[in-house]
DNA sequence: GCAGACTGGTGATGGAGATCACACATCGCT
DNA sequence: AGCGATGTGTGATCTCCATCACCAGTCTGC
């Protein structure tokens, strides 16, 4: 691991439209100064509280975000896909990281120092502008996710989101009613902020009121509606 | 109420250091294109989902942002002082409000259009620079308040957690062992995501074990380190 | 002054879910 | 095979807190 890189990631991802919907000329200065390297699964990009080295770009692969609190409980923020930078927020407002980042699969990624992130900012509006639009979405989906853990107060209505969330990630699929499950119950009782065992028992409610099907790592949701009532409930 | 008034306000702020730390030239070109208006307590500056239509700066007074959940229950998310803004990032990512924003107290605060928000960052550097670290600091306190509310799950941690951050902001102050308790129980209850009547207990029960004092409106705590143990266990 | 709204205290009750404690699958490995 | 590690199903308890219900201050405007 940690192969040095920045060819390979050019030739790596031609259908990379532009390095995240950035102009050509600023994704090339981008890459210029961005570090690629392969990752393993479950390693750990930095960690909560750690100050900022700088950003990393998730070119390929996926990533898991997550806060731990006091007790060692933890709880996964989201799951970060290609194209979206991590750790802006940290480095732009100097603070240190507040989450932590662990690779979920073979990941490739692209590092940016501090001082390079900010001399791109500075440098190309665009650039600027696109990490000023990740740093509001990220803003946006956390309150979302506050919203839904701490509003719902049923372990079921915030399952039920997040089923309805992975189908909603799903529509361009070729069979949109599906998912594939790459969480443990463990891990989406993290998500959900609630035990293993609640997770567990949950799923077998949702089997027996037919609102789920599971075939090996396939999750089938056959009506999505009636998982939906769930919600609003 | 709704007066336009920015040489008031331009007269109310002389010790407004450049508004919010703001070169005095970038300062200048932003107090031209707000609107400056004072509210009375409890107006609604934007309600969560609504279309943006642009940003409010804080000048004077308290607004408190909060999110709603279907049921109707309200999370109080924070609230905001003098100085910040507030729905930047709605603006910026083009996504609807994120929150609601309503003032607790009278106050005066700048509106600025969503177009000229743009438009001053792309014209100046500094300004940009000053709205990203703002969100940066938005989602950097967000994540701190996902943690502490989903990862305590006892609701007397997370009121000691409260009473500890009124504290910290206090250390400036002549007294520091003091907070004015602004809120009632219920907008307490609705920060730590409980019930008016178990913030009722709790404070009955920290008034017993002398972790707190309570006279009028004013709240002692007499050692701190007593209410910080509640936190760690 | 009084009515009405808002706030704060406190008891009783119920229920959702955490937790503990198992059993049982898979796996991959030697 | 046999072994650990890891993920999963499910029962029995037990605790914390939401909720309902009611009362008592306090502040408002009339």
């Amino acid at each position: 691991m940690a192969t040095y890189a920045v060819s390979d990631a050019q030739k790596l991802a031609p259908a990379d439209k532009t390095f995240c919907d950035l102009p050509p000329a600023v994704a090339d200065a981008v890459e210029q100064s961005a570090l690629t390297t392969t990752y393993p699964t479950g390693a750990a990009l930095f960690a909560e509280g750690q100050a900022p080295r700088g950003v990393f770009i998730v070119r390929r692969g996926r990533v898991k975000l997550s806060i731990c609190g006091s007790d060692g409980r933890t709880l996964i923020l989201r799951l970060v896909e290609a194209g979206c930078p991590l750790g802006v927020a940290a480095v732009v407002s100097g603070r240190q990281y507040e989450a932590t980042a662990e690779t979920q699969e073979p990941s490739e990624i692209s590092f940016l120092r501090h001082s390079d992130l900010l001399r791109l900012m500075r440098l190309h509006g665009e650039f600027a502008l696109w990490v000023t639009q990740h740093i509001s979405q990220d803003y946006a989906s956390t309150c979302r996710e506050i919203r839904d853990l701490i509003l719902s107060d049923s372990a079921s209505e915030k399952l039920a989101r997040l089923l309805v969330g992975w189908l909603d990630q799903n529509t361009k699929s070729k069979n949109p009613s599906q998912v594939k499950l790459a969480l443990t119950h463990e891990e989406i009782g993290q998500m959900i902020g609630s035990s293993r065992e609640t997770v567990s028992r949950l799923f077998a409610g949702f089997k027996k009121q037919r609102l789920i099907q599971q075939s090996g790592s396939t999750l089938v949701i056959p009506n999505r509606v009636a998982l939906e009532s769930l919600i609003t409930a």
